[in-house]
DNA sequence: CAGTATCCCTCAAGATACTG
DNA sequence: CAGTATCTTGAGGGATACTG
């Protein structure tokens, strides 16, 4: 009776990915490594998380496929947590995110950090939901299937 | 010295996106607006979740100009929840968690729910993250640019 | 039906001390 | 430096009773 269903077998891919990332630091941690950040310290002290949190998200990470470890460089003994291909293709989320919050979550004028195209030093340009032929897709354009017990093609 | 930086102070646009909407439910009820849903009792049911927790994530969605209250249909005194444009600009992040769900978080052929363009009646296709000139842009090919207190074009 | 008001409890998160 | 172990706090969230 505590919880309907258990999340992480909801049938609705944004109720499992919500709940798997969705708290206050899986995201912050995939977008530092996007940024390159690789070691235990870089990550603690860009976020200012408490260490036993973090080595926590980091297994976690790491248990989702998200993040795996590597040796780091010569010297040091410990390990690096880098993106695997699935948390590379976190990407869209992240952005999407950085891009929303840039639309609405700052005063005008107000500073904030910003996603460059290093090739071009431009920003990078908007998501844009687009359909198989290149459209502008609106929300109230599409629909949900739901998929009950009787689902066939 | 509880939270280093309070979050909604964060010059990166992610962090104060999630600090907003990375709870376990906020996203879900954005992601049952967009498809359609705009009463109290529809929201509660779908999402198994309290009442108490769902009013106040109705209000803080409403605060953050997510969602609006209209007056329902003649019959009911009631309000319902719609979402102003700037919840209908959370379509990227909404699609973007789905997308990601579905081709991460589900065993092949584990059923899931599934977002169609209505008119063509075929899935939406992936976000592309691309550059200017319609490129597709790799997470190692951009780069944030931070800002700190000196900052000028 | 659409909430509000309480009560309670669990877990996320912080602080800190300790270890290899 | 890169964690682990322990303790404590508080917010998030559930259940339920109540109200217009």
């Amino acid at each position: 009776m505590s919880t309907r269903q258990p999340m992480n077998e909801q049938p609705c891919p944004v109720a499992r990915s919500v709940d798997l990332i969705g708290d206050r630091w899986s995201l912050l941690i995939v977008r530092d490594a996007f940024d390159g950040m690789r070691r235990f310290s870089d990550f603690q002290r860009s976020l200012g998380v408490a260490r036993n949190i973090l080595s926590d998200r980091l297994k976690k990470l790491v248990d989702a496929g998200i993040l795996q470890t590597e040796a780091a460089a010569e010297g040091s003994a410990y390990q690096a947590y880098v993106l695997t291909p699935r948390g590379e293709s976190l990407f869209p989320v992240v952005l999407a995110l950085r891009q929303w919050g840039e639309g609405h979550l700052f005063k005008p004028g107000e500073a904030h950090s910003l996603l460059l195209d290093q090739a071009s030093g431009q920003p990078v340009p908007p998501l844009r939901v687009l359909d198989a032929q290149g459209q502008e897709l609106r929300p109230d354009q599409t629909r949900v299937r739901k998929l009950d017990a009787a689902d066939d093609a």
